[in-house]
DNA sequence: GCCCAGGACGGAA
DNA sequence: TTCCGTCATGGG
């Protein structure tokens, strides 16, 4: 009996099956726009255009040419959940197509979708993301994954350090994920939660104000953060995250809501109220959509 | 050197 | 309760 080549069974392994799956033309989705947009820190794009990330425990390649996805190193069922293409897209992006600014938003960024990501991650992530930029969030995220996380067979990627990685955890190991300041706000509340068995799932079973006191109760986590990770993490799609972009955004286009000077925690209240009662319960798509205008408008020269 | 970046915190007013 | 200075880090 003839044998497969040890070199093949590697080779599988290392890559994975390349699998397809194949969008219904109604189903409107931007992979680049959903990957480039700023919500998740674990994805980089390479000049063949694959984009490769870190889901769980999933090293993640993904390609789209059109209304055909190809990938490797997941399921298609893992997929549809983390990208959220089960998600009526086109009924939420009428619902908040609300004036022409909203509305040349979603001309602009046609496809986005606020993905599913895993709380424990986006928690911790966004506490990174604090004064700062999103190249600098990306480093220290990947070096928390190298630091603390686990090397995913066959790659030179990691996963990111689960909760109970960081039970009892001493600082140490994090001084050189060139956190600064933000190094004991993310081992207080890492340490804090990892104790907790259910985190996730008590924090779901919250309303989203419910939730959203717990999650600024945390250290480092404070009414922008909290609203990201209920956001991203946890699918509250009436989270409306202000940060100093979206600030900027609404003083131009919704100057009743904005102020001039020092952003306050009211200014932040009278924001997100307004965009809520505006824009309706899925105002956090309203935001990603008006965000992501603005960054891809900033990113032409 | 300066200013800014997907802000949050603690203490003063 | 609301202001205000400060907090590492790196890029422009």
């Amino acid at each position: 009996m003839r044998r497969t080549p040890l070199c093949a069974l590697h080779q599988e392994s290392l890559s994975g099956m390349v699998h397809t799956l194949v969008l219904s033309p109604d189903k409107v989705f931007s992979l680049s726009l959903t990957l480039g947009c700023g919500q998740a820190f674990r994805w980089e794009q390479d000049r063949a255009g694959w984009w490769e990330g870190v889901v769980g425990d999933e090293l993640i390649r993904v390609r789209q040419e059109g209304q055909v996805l190809t990938y490797t190193g997941t399921s298609d069922e893992r997929l549809i959940e983390y990208f959220a293409l089960d998600f009526d897209l086109s009924a939420v992006l009428d619902s908040i197509d609300r004036d022409p600014f909203i509305h040349a938003a979603i001309e602009e960024c046609a496809g986005l979708r606020i993905l599913r990501q895993l709380p424990w991650e986006c928690l911790l992530s966004y506490i990174c993301a604090t004064n700062t930029n999103i190249p600098m969030v990306k480093k220290r995220v990947r070096l928390l994954a190298e630091t603390l996380g686990e090397r995913i067979p066959g790659t030179d990627q990691f996963t990111f350090p689960t909760q109970r990685v960081f039970s009892g955890i001493c600082t140490g190991p994090l001084d050189q994920c060139r956190l600064g300041y933000r190094k004991d706000y993310l081992a207080s509340t890492a340490c804090r939660l990892a104790a907790v068995d259910g985190w996730e799932e008590q924090t779901r079973a919250l309303s989203y104000e419910g939730a959203r006191r717990e999650l600024i109760g945390l250290p480092g986590i404070g009414p922008k953060a909290a609203d990201c990770v209920l956001l991203f993490g946890f699918s509250r799609y009436e989270a409306f995250p202000v940060d100093v972009w979206i600030r900027r955004i609404m003083q131009q286009y919704y100057p009743d809501t904005a102020a001039e000077g020092p952003f306050t925690p009211k200014e932040y209240e009278r924001i997100r109220r307004f965009a809520r009662g505006y824009f309706g319960r899925y105002a956090g798509y309203a935001q990603e959509y008006l965000y992501g205008a603005r960054m891809g408008a900033a990113a032409v020269p």
